[in-house]
DNA sequence: AGGCCAGGCTTACGGCGTAAACACCCCAAT
DNA sequence: ATTGGGGTGTTTACGCCGTAAGCCTGGCCT
């Protein structure tokens, strides 16, 4: 007789169920909605259960990074060996399929501080870095074009991928009312100033509105791939 | 007779001065330090009186973003007839040395939902956003070119400056014992895997740990101006 | 049979954001 | 001078949060 949303029968607590079951429920209501007790109710649980299998809620959000970024440490894994621009291809677009899968976990992978000041999200396990890196010596590049592009290719990736996140996570997320503070005559108060006196924003605001993350994605990432391959050949 | 570490003689209240308080202690402690008993304690005022010039903790950080932004609102303003990749430029290190200037604070421009969707971060209120795109469409930028340039600017400057942020914030910030668990034999839990087994990050530790923070910004500007140029031209 | 202990529960504490009612004080209109 | 009203800051209170510390219990090993 099951109670809750969680599994039939209380399938066991595990730090691995309790990790994956944190991701859910910030793929659902986002990280600031992810409270131990909730955690806790989800699983048919008190909260202060998980505190066997977790060290805190610090804790908690790291596993969920980890988590995450498991899937591409296995993905490079398999494909070593392929051509560097291949190579980087394959992470790039790793890295963007578990963006847009967890648009609202993607922020933690962003943000949170890495284990190391000289790992950079989001490619923030040394065992990925480690990787990424040999696997662009072993093409030739020498140890400083290696670094900088794994610097080059964390910016691109940040960038461009919390943009996205940011894009897809708002249309899920809740929306938030700053409340009028009464005064009616004011027009709408986006921030700063109407869109009536920001004519180009007015006018241009449908250009605004497409998206196309996916191609700009896949154009700046042949720009940064040329970028290297001059430098490389250079 | 002053009692805090605040002003001589209590000052009076008002939303400005609120909002730059709430910024001086996120400069000191970090988003997560901020709140609003704290806040009030270090204007020698009890919380809730904060809320009647913020209608929460919502509004006032939204309030320091604002309040961050000002300074390249008012920089734009006074530039807007220079040559576009001069204008650029100055976009650019503006929004660069705001980024420097309020490490911990930064992270907060870059990840709050923006007022609208096609307002993307760190360009996020519709008055820099006009001034962008008319600055260059007087320089013959096509509707649809101004817009990409908005794009592939907002990127750049989030992945590289969120980058530097969370760099130069990690030297002040507090530092995080996730707690041993016990195990002795294990080596060190750098999140994963030890130093030991990742040979080329061990070689490279000393080259990825180089602050080339500054000479990267400006090659990748450069490489996102000569872009935009070629796009022109074509 | 006895006891141990991993796994989950209970209770409790201090901090948080904030709603609602209240006290004070200055100043304008009488 | 009186009064009353509005703006400014305070008090109190509620329901959340993370988590420390101790407890209970059922199943396994000896």
């Amino acid at each position: 007789m099951s109670k809750e949303t969680a599994g039939s029968s209380s399938p066991r607590l595990s730090r691995d169920l309790i990790v994956k079951s944190a991701l859910e429920m910030i793929d659902r209501s986002g990280a600031q909605g992810l409270s131990m007790r909730a955690l806790g109710q989800q699983l048919n649980v008190e909260a202060m259960s998980l505190y066997r299998y977790v060290h805190g809620r610090e804790d908690l959000l790291e596993g969920v990074v980890a988590l995450l970024m498991s899937d591409l440490t296995a993905a490079l894994q398999k494909e070593k060996g392929e051509h560097w621009q291949a190579f980087l291809q394959l992470v790039a677009h790793e890295v963007r399929r578990i963006a847009s899968e967890h648009p609202l976990a993607f922020p933690l992978v962003a943000t949170r501080h890495p284990a190391a000041p000289w790992l950079r999200p989001p490619l923030r396990s040394i065992e990925v870095v480690n990787t990424f890196l040999s696997a662009l010596i072993e093409e030739g590049f020498t140890d400083a074009q290696a670094v900088g592009a794994y610097r080059s290719f964390s910016s691109f990736l940040l960038g461009q991928l919390l943009l996205e996140s940011s894009v897809r996570g708002a249309q899920t997320a809740p929306v938030e009312e700053p409340l009028d503070e009464g005064d009616a005559s004011i027009p709408h108060r986006d921030g700063n100033l109407s869109l009536d006196e920001a004519p180009e924003v007015k006018r241009l605001r449908s250009l605004l509105s497409e998206d196309r993350s996916e191609e700009e994605f896949e154009v700046s990432l042949e720009v940064l791939l040329d970028r290297l391959d001059r430098e490389l050949s250079q």
